[in-house]
RNA sequence: GCGGACGUGGCGAAACCGGUAGACGCAGCAGACUUAAAAUCUGUUUCCAGACCCUGGAGUGCGGGUUCAAGUCCCGCCGUCCGCACCA
């Protein structure tokens, strides 16, 4: 009887093995064809959680699998090493946001390094080395001479706990994305990609990324929000000065003959005018801007309009004259900040018009025949012909928006036109940690670009957090210096980049990293797209879209000749865990549990327990596990094989103290298999038969992330194994089955490989191959069926003839006596599979 | 409100093109080994009924439909989760 596998010795030794013989790294030269496979690198925030491991093995499996199938694997990992939660560390234990980042990198290094993953740790990088944010001010320079960024003075989203403007994506429900305060509107200059001059293009790219999820493209789909339409102008009748006009935006020109009024944004220019003399106009708008953002405000919230006894005249129509109001439902940041109403065919029209008893005119119907007929309860947005709309009568809905449009554009008053919800990037941040945007502001040129020969730009040391507020603004000397065109004094730009910058090319620099360059373009190339990325759901729209974004730039500027950045997205699921509360309420992590005779009770107070839902892990629920504990019970195999059982990737995985004891003692049964195998002779044709059906199904169901199919493949051989007489086939089959246990348990594999003495490592060993003569069954077991239901099996040669299989079924005693002496009507035979029986 | 995904044993889940529902794992039950326990191994486990080593019936959220045959396709509900949100 062997000892037990030793995880804590064997992890040690192999990973040390590895990283002497520099086993993963990538070389670029190689020859083989190249596999890019990378997970979302993490934010050091202190301590690796679950969540990551299950990211970094289901990556790591699939890295292992691809070098075992000849691939030359870059399989990366670095640090997203910039953000707020070094600066709250810094204001809070009065540590440098640098120092404090340092450490908590080395400690993840290393617990990551416990994992056994195979990464090649010679490319690993963090975003806060000068080395890295030099190059991406480079990067951003080159945009910005290309003319892709751009200052503008902007009304912007400020977090006034954090202090610093947020970009829309990072606004949620009006609340910062990271403190939960509500967002302040503030008007400040600010630094601005054109993410939007490449909206169509990042929208029609989501057609060619069909290895993403449905889920994703369509959430980045619906944010670029592209609105087909068009604008026109409004004369409005006895003007008075600053409001002779204003321009609508419609994607429904076909409708414009049911026009009931128009509406202003309170925030419209002409509404701001109006309020200036008008005080009930005022005291309107004040009114709007009172009203909640949140979901359920909005859910409730009352269509309000201000009539401002202005008149809007019908493009179409001079003696027609509409109603101008003021509407707390129309956004200035959208279209134009202004609406014509048609309440028969758009809902929200609809409820103004109820409200304040406007007309509610057909315009669009069935039939022409159908004209008469009034609108109902709600809007009608279908389509069908145009009706009671003069020149436009009979047209199908998308003539008539043409027709409107040739009008419109021939006599002047509009034009087709596009809108999009996507808005430009804008990457300012009045931050200390980040990447310094390489600017410099002179008093007589202007914004210049600092000389890329003075990149980077360092961030200074030198700083203190004793005040909120960005410490680089208050620094004594660093923003000082001299305006490299004219040499005159000058102010060093203050503001630094939004992290999402960092992340939007660091899968680039780690396909290559020259030291004089962001990246070599032919290197880069060689790697590029990145074949799988894995990451959480979270990440769908802000890293994936920017990412999106800034590969598509570069591109434009000729730096690089790719078009997306991940050709295959994977996002997988959270790690969840029971809740727990005591008696009184507060939440009670697993360690304060009794669990002695079957009751759960607080260990502390022996009061019973409230089981909880599952729920994803988190501090504040004290439902977390760390992994660091776990590794020193299980070892990395373990952990690492519980993270591929049981659940779909994509999905939950409920985390369990009996799944990881599940998982212990499946690696220590792979251990015993392996060297308590007894040796052999002679052929096993039944065992080969599932060794190599079991060789294909694992290949297919990691090449396709199925690693829970993988999983269970694995247990079906293993247990075969076990239940099979000694045999040649049998030592085979162990051996086998380390190769395929190899990506997910290298460990166990490497150590029982060498133990059954084969040379070399299993890490540089082959995938084996499915022998296809056995994949096919000579025997199949045929399903009799009477009126489709069951009745009896009965096993036949492959490929039996339909006569043959008809002939049996009739010959099955079940069938007899289902049948009660009635003859079949008809026979349905399916070669291979079944028999029907219809009587 | 709009858009999307999902719903299968006590639990996590499989089930390829419509063709034997519940593979595999967890938990449970029974047994073997043991002074005993742990570990390990063997058997068993969808539900109901009975003549209980066998046989019959029901069964994939609910109600209909198509089909020789439906977890899978179609129609209508119910529920859960996710995303967006007055987008003109």
């Amino acid at each position: 009887m062997a000892a037990r596998f030793n995880p804590l010795e064997a992890d040690a030794h192999w990973q040390r093995v590895w990283e002497e013989r520099d086993s993963f790294h990538a070389r670029n030269d190689s020859g083989k064809p190249k596999s890019y496979i990378l997970e979302m690198f993490p934010y050091p925030s202190g301590r690796i959680h679950v969540g990551h491991v299950r990211n970094y093995t289901m990556g790591d499996v699939l890295a292992r699998y691809r070098r075992m199938k000849g691939f030359e694997v870059l399989h990366p990992m670095g640090w997203d090493a910039f953000g707020m939660p070094a600066e709250n560390a810094a204001m809070e234990k009065k540590v440098h946001p640098g120092e404090w980042t340092r450490s908590n990198i080395a400690t993840m290094r290393s617990q990551l390094k416990r994992l056994g993953l195979a990464f090649d740790w010679t490319r690993e990088f963090a975003t806060c080395d000068p080395e890295y944010y030099g190059h991406e001010q480079a990067l951003f320079l080159d945009l910005f001479e290309a003319g892709l960024v751009y200052r503008k003075q902007s009304e912007v989203n400020w977090d006034p706990v954090d202090m610093t403007v947020l970009a829309n994506e990072q606004v949620v429900d009006g609340k910062g994305w990271r403190s939960g305060a509500q967002v302040e509107r503030r008007k400040l200059n600010q630094w601005f990609l054109k993410i939007t001059d490449f909206a169509e293009e990042l929208l029609d790219g989501l057609g060619s990324l069909d290895q993403w999820p449905d889920k994703v493209r369509l959430m980045q789909e619906n944010w670029i929000g592209k609105s087909v339409g068009m604008r026109f102008r409004f004369e409005i009748g006895d003007p008075e000065p600053g409001m002779e006009s204003f321009e609508v935006f419609t994607t429904r020109p076909d409708t414009i003959f049911g026009a009931s009024f128009a509406a202003l944004s309170p925030d419209h220019p002409i509404a701001q005018t109006l309020a200036e003399k008008n005080e009930e106009a005022a005291a309107f708008i004040a009114e709007c801007k009172r009203g909640g953002t949140t979901a359920a405000e909005l859910d409730t919230a009352e269509k309000l309009g201000f009539d401002t006894g202005l008149k809007a005249v019908h493009p179409l129509d001079p003696e027609w004259k509409l109603p101008l109001y003021i509407a707390n439902f129309v956004l200035m940041d959208y279209g134009t900040g202004a609406v014509f109403g048609v309440p028969g065919h758009d809902q929200r029209d609809f409820e103004f018009a109820t409200k304040y008893g406007l007309p509610i005119r057909r315009v669009v119907a069935p039939s022409l025949e159908q004209a008469g007929e009034p609108i109902g309860e709600e809007a009608e947005n279908g389509g069908g012909v145009i009706v009671n709309s003069r020149l436009l009568d009979g047209m199908e809905v998308e003539a008539a928006k043409a027709e409107v449009i040739r009008r419109a554009e021939s006599e002047g008053w509009g034009e087709g036109t596009t809108v999009w919800r996507l808005r430009d990037w804008g990457v300012s941040r009045q931050r200390y940690w980040g990447t310094p945007i390489p600017i410099i502001h002179c008093q007589s040129c202007g914004p210049v670009a600092v000389p890329k020969d003075q990149l980077p730009v360092v961030l200074p040391e030198d700083v203190s957090f004793d005040v909120p507020g960005n410490p680089l603004e208050r620094h004594p000397t660093w923003k000082q210096t001299a305006c490299p065109r004219c040499g005159g004094e000058a102010r060093r730009e203050t503001d630094t980049l939004d992290t999402f910058v960092d992340s939007s090319w660091y899968f680039i620099r780690f396909a290559s990293q020259p030291a004089d360059r962001p990246f070599d373009r032919e290197v880069a190339q060689s790697w590029l797209p990145v074949d799988q990325y894995i990451g959480g759901v979270e990440h769908a729209i802000l890293h994936l879209l920017y990412a999106r974004f800034w590969t598509r730039a570069l591109k434009r500027i000729g730096l690089l000749d790719v078009e997306e950045p991940f050709k295959g997205l994977f996002t997988q699921g959270m790690v969840t865990h029971e809740t727990y509360r005591s008696a009184d309420g507060r939440w009670l992590s697993p360690e304060e549990l009794d669990r002695t005779d079957g009751k759960l009770t607080e260990a502390a107070t022996g009061e019973p327990v409230q089981v909880g839902r599952v729920e994803k892990m988190s501090k504040s629920k004290k439902n977390t596990v760390d992994p660091d504990a776990i590794l020193d019970q299980y070892g990395a195999d373990a952990v690492r094989w519980f993270m591929l059982s049981d659940s779909p990737p994509e999905r939950d995985l409920p985390w369990s103290e009996a799944g990881i004891e599940g998982s212990w003692r499946f690696v220590q049964r792979l251990w015993r298999m392996s060297v308590d195998q007894p040796g052999g002779e002679g052929e096993d044709k039944a065992l080969a038969r599932k060794l190599h059906h079991t060789i294909a199904a694992v290949g297919s169901n990691i090449d396709s992330l199925a690693f829970n199919k993988a999983v269970a493949n694995i247990y079906e051989l293993a247990n075969s194994i076990e239940k099979a007489p000694a045999s040649a086939t049998r030592v085979e089959a162990v051996q086998t089955l380390l190769l395929l246990v190899a990506p997910m348990a290298p460990h166990l594999a490497e150590e029982a490989w060498r133990k059954l003495g084969k040379e070399g490592m299993i890490a540089d060993a082959t995938w084996p191959e499915a022998d296809p003569a056995l994949l096919v069954e000579d025997e199949v077991t045929i399903a009799i069926q009477i009126n489709g239901k069951l009745r009896d099996t009965l096993t036949a040669p492959k490929g039996s003839p339909r006569e043959a299989l008809e002939e049996m079924a009739l010959a099955s005693d079940k069938v007899a006596r289902s049948l009660e002496g009635k003859t079949p009507r008809k026979v349905i035979v399916v070669p291979d599979r079944l028999v029907n029986l219809v009587a």
